[in-house]
DNA sequence: ACTCTTATTATGTCTATACATAATACTAAT
DNA sequence: ATTAGTATTATGTATAGACATAATAAGAGT
């Protein structure tokens, strides 16, 4: 055994991934613990804990006390993406992001939203449909519903000036969220919004969030055919 | 200043993500340094660093040293997504995998795959098609490109019986890869094996690997209809 | 004014040590 | 034999102290 120094986390991160990759420890192989490779590496257990802890937060291995580190056999790798704010997203290619208000109404939510988003049924909530533009061209289109029982100033406030999301970042911040991705057929009025042909594939993002327990908003954006999103591995 | 004693740094996390939320510390601000923050919750500095350095990997904080910590002006927010093996999906909700070989060839790739993905041009590479069944149900249709050029082994192996990505994981690990997902009107012969009507809107991952600078594999998957993929913020 | 050097500051990381905790194996009491 | 208690093990986390590093500010020299 070369006792090589390795002292950074980042070092033995590679050192490791090295070992996964080229089969030194194969899949579902439990690797030896914490202490041995420390002394191996020649750095202290907290820094073999780091690299370990991340490696096991991205897919790649198993951890459980007592039972020690092992190669995950099937890894499901895990990606973070960045769900970004639209208009940064278009300014950020060199475009003029522009938003439109197309719809407002204070009305009951569908019963189905209700049930799933958790608000009381029967009360009636903030309804917004708008449109965000990328040099004047339909970039997206979203259908959102808030929670004015939580957020009653969310009534007062000018919607066609200001564009939902960036308002409700800045005045009903929310703990945890849930997102979902799909890809639906454009109806007739939609294509219509986007300015596209009748069941042109769009890309979708269902987005929920909530303040403790307390629903904030649920939104539904549709992007423009070609859209992507992409992440790195 | 009341001195709480909160040692852990998940307890120190939710501690200042109350603080954001609650806009004790608004967006922009410039919150007190660790240690500081060490003195107020009565634990380590470590600790405080941990708690923040997850915070800001989450996009809620920004860090700069000698600068200090903000709380980010418009967090992007950022979501870990799983890219889940296809076989693990479908046996998840309890229906049977199946897996049918469509096509192989060991022919040129086009020109544009070869350029974006990294190939010398001019060389032959394997060319799958293959169906992923839910229940007999199609589920997903995969292109896929191997790069026999690094993995010669890929030929002599059948892929009529083996899926094509689990014989990948196994013999042909990767260090890095690159996902986009979007949008697209299944085509005429796309719409046959997925069992659709023709321009159904279909989600589509298009990944592609690489073994530090070689390139393993790319593929594009094509789900079928009602196709979601979900995660949590 | 301008550049070069030096000091300062907050974060980034490493170390050694300690104790907590989950999962398991062993042991003694009934 | 079954159960309750105890020991063991590897990971999980906290601590105090140290030094590294990036970004900035202040000062010196021209």
């Amino acid at each position: 055994m070369t006792l090589v120094k390795l002292n950074s986390f980042q070092d033995i991160k590679s050192e490791v991934l090295e070992r996964i990759t080229t089969r030194t420890w194969p899949p579902g192989e439990l690797i030896p613990n914490e202490e041995l490779l420390a002394v191996e590496f020649g750095c202290s257990r907290a820094t073999v804990n780091r690299a370990l802890r991340e490696l096991s937060e991205s897919g790649l291995l198993e951890r459980k006390r007592k039972a020690g580190t092992r190669v995950v056999l099937n890894p499901v790798r895990k990606a973070t993406l960045s769900i970004s704010i639209i208009r940064d997203d278009i300014e950020k290619r060199g475009c003029t992001y522009g938003y439109v208000l197309l719809e407002r109404a204070h009305i009951m939510p569908p019963l189905v939203l209700a049930k799933t988003w958790g608000v009381a049924a029967g009360r009636k909530m903030l309804h917004l449909k708008a449109l965000h533009l990328s040099n004047s061209v339909p970039y997206a289109y979203e259908d959102r519903w808030i929670n004015t029982e939580h957020i009653p100033r969310a009534l007062e406030v000018d919607f066609s000036a200001h564009n939902a999301n960036e308002w409700l970042v800045q005045n009903a911040p929310f703990t945890h969220g849930d997102i979902a991705f799909s890809a639906v057929n454009a109806d007739a009025r939609e294509s219509e919004y986007l300015d596209v042909r009748e069941r042109d594939a769009v890309f979708v993002m269902d987005r929920k969030t909530w303040h403790d327990q307390t629903p904030i908003t649920t939104v539904r954006v549709l992007f423009a055919p070609g859209h992507r999103m992409h992440t790195t591995l």
